[in-house]
DNA sequence: TTGTAAGCGTTATCAT
DNA sequence: ATGATAACGCTTACAA
């Protein structure tokens, strides 16, 4: 295998300058027909590709975006990624798909990556440990941020309302029937739950139900694991809940699964309630009431911000209710 | 915002010539430890990063390698990128995950798109429709496959032996009491499904028992919603099947949902046997018993076998006995 | 419409 | 150990 062929071979093969094979290959509009059908043919002849790097080092962009996520293996995260890469292939960008951990140093690790890892044409990231404002500072490219925000920041975000999401959530339960109310969810340096548990609480005192602390479950991880675990804590309780509001259908399905495995029904015993719309969620049994939005907008929206001007997108929210909360 | 700090800037701020920043940046053997100080000073001040187009341009590298897989929702493909993108951080390089969609047109597409997106160190390839003879050669870069292979060619590859796989999770249920076991699979354009059946086929010829075709599923798609069907058609045979086989996690769990849904037990009525060995699987109710390979080490194996010399990486598996097939 | 040539920011080959 | 300088392959003024 010899080198591989340049513009300038093509030129020279051709006869004509490097510049009017540089226009060919890139659809500039001055080129004659009998032009265009000779290098052409030269470039098949001799198997002509651009050289990306020296294109992006010349034109200053590299046709490829970062997405950076807690856990590309999380199904939440995998179908995001999916999206993302659709979207961003419609506006003919490639996407380097890179996870963090959800840790505060996985964090810091993946943007470093991120900032030497290429010249990316922007970075969509999901933030977790990191505040939106720390992670804009210490990036050379544009980011846009998926998932919760907090209001102050001015920086380009595109997801749901978390907050009215929750509530709307909870208040099915409570449309339900049910009248005690468990929340089940990550605590701590995750905003995403902070907003979901503040939309519980609205919902509970909108209707002027008391939330105690004895409902409110911390779990360890955002697996299936910490929601089978959080299924014992609930099923032991002296007075157990009807109802319980997972902030991820992981966690939910986790839940679920580990209230069967005690005994208990649902919806009958318990109501469970997610929250991601997984495809999962839909095949489990029973089958799991979530929140869901249209990731596929999202992604799009997403992709779109980087390369303008708009710095915020709410997209809307739908409460789906399936068999883990139908009554009767 | 002023143009980025290059080279040459730091060398001028220094004194020094580019050569000697160059160097420093570089970790180069030969530089003074008072050069360093003074260089590596400088480019904190001026914020300097590395022109990572140019590098690449200069050195014929990108420190990048593509995946292309099939889906990146699926959750065995989303489990196979995150192995992969941790196995890649460990060598340095950053994944650039595509998919495919899993059918010819689809992965001639990202195939394309592999070639002028960048260029790759490598690329991961998880074919289903197109032969690996075929992609490497239209690729402009070394490809490592995975997944299923013929036996000819002499392309590089990772995975397990499938139909020996396939024949051991079939003798477990036939140990396990089963004398009725279908297969339930994609088939046709799929090379990895064909090696599972043969594998099926010779389990069962191995005990003297006869391979009807009525036995034989072909589903429509990879996914749960297949498998479900199958749970319809299986449940309504007039000599009903007291075992299945399915290719797939995916579609076991599919299948499971369908046979409880029709009022089946399993494993009482229909043991059930997947392959893939997904997270969701053990958390299923019952916990589904599976075929496993060690992924990270896949994805290890795969990334090393793109910068050196070896051809063809064949990994252990292993059966797993869950509730699915737990007899008793 | 096409040709000439100047960079883009590195790395690497010569020297010194 | 460090300096000067020529590539790397492309895009794009500027000319013609």
């Amino acid at each position: 295998m010899t080198r591989r062929a340049t513009l300038m071979d093509i030129a020279k093969d051709c006869g004509v300058s490097v510049r009017s094979v540089s226009n060919v290959v890139n659809d500039q509009p001055h080129v004659s027909k009998a032009l265009k059908d000779k290098v052409l043919a030269s470039c098949r002849k001799l198997g002509y590709q651009p050289n990306i790097a020296a294109r992006n080092l010349r034109s200053g962009r590299s046709g490829m975006i970062g997405l950076i996520v807690p856990d590309v293996g999380h199904p939440y995260f995998a179908a995001l990624a999916r999206a993302v890469i659709d979207a961003a292939r419609d506006e003919g960008l490639g996407v380097l798909v890179d996870h963090s951990g959800g840790t505060r140093e996985g964090e810091a690790a993946a943007l470093m990556r991120a900032n030497f890892q290429g010249q990316f044409d922007g970075v969509i990231i999901s933030p977790v440990a990191t505040r939106p404002e720390e992670i804009a500072e210490q990036m050379s490219t544009k980011c846009v941020f998926l998932g919760a925000y907090a209001d102050q920041d001015g920086l380009p975000h595109v997801g749901i309302d978390n907050r009215a999401a929750a509530e709307a959530a909870t208040r099915h339960l409570i449309e339900g029937g049910a009248t005690r109310i468990a929340a089940v969810g990550l605590r701590d340096r995750d905003s995403m739950a902070d907003l979901r548990l503040a939309g519980y609480r609205a919902a509970l005192e909108g209707v002027g139900l008391s939330v105690t602390d004895d409902l409110l479950f911390t779990v360890s991880g955002p697996d299936r694991a910490a929601g089978a675990q959080a299924a014992s804590a609930i099923a032991g309780m002296r007075r157990r809940p009807d109802a319980v509001f997972c902030f991820t259908d992981l966690l939910a399905l986790g839940l679920m699964q580990g209230l069967q495995a005690l005994g208990l029904r649902v919806p009958q015993d318990v109501a469970v309630m997610g929250f991601d719309d997984l495809e999962e969620g839909a095949y489990a049994t029973p089958s799991l009431s979530s929140v869901a939005l249209d990731r596929e907008e999202l992604a799009r929206e997403a992709v779109r911000m980087l390369s303008g001007e708009a710095t915020r997108q709410v997209l809307p929210h739908q409460v789906l209710e399936r068999g883990s909360t139908r009554s009767g």
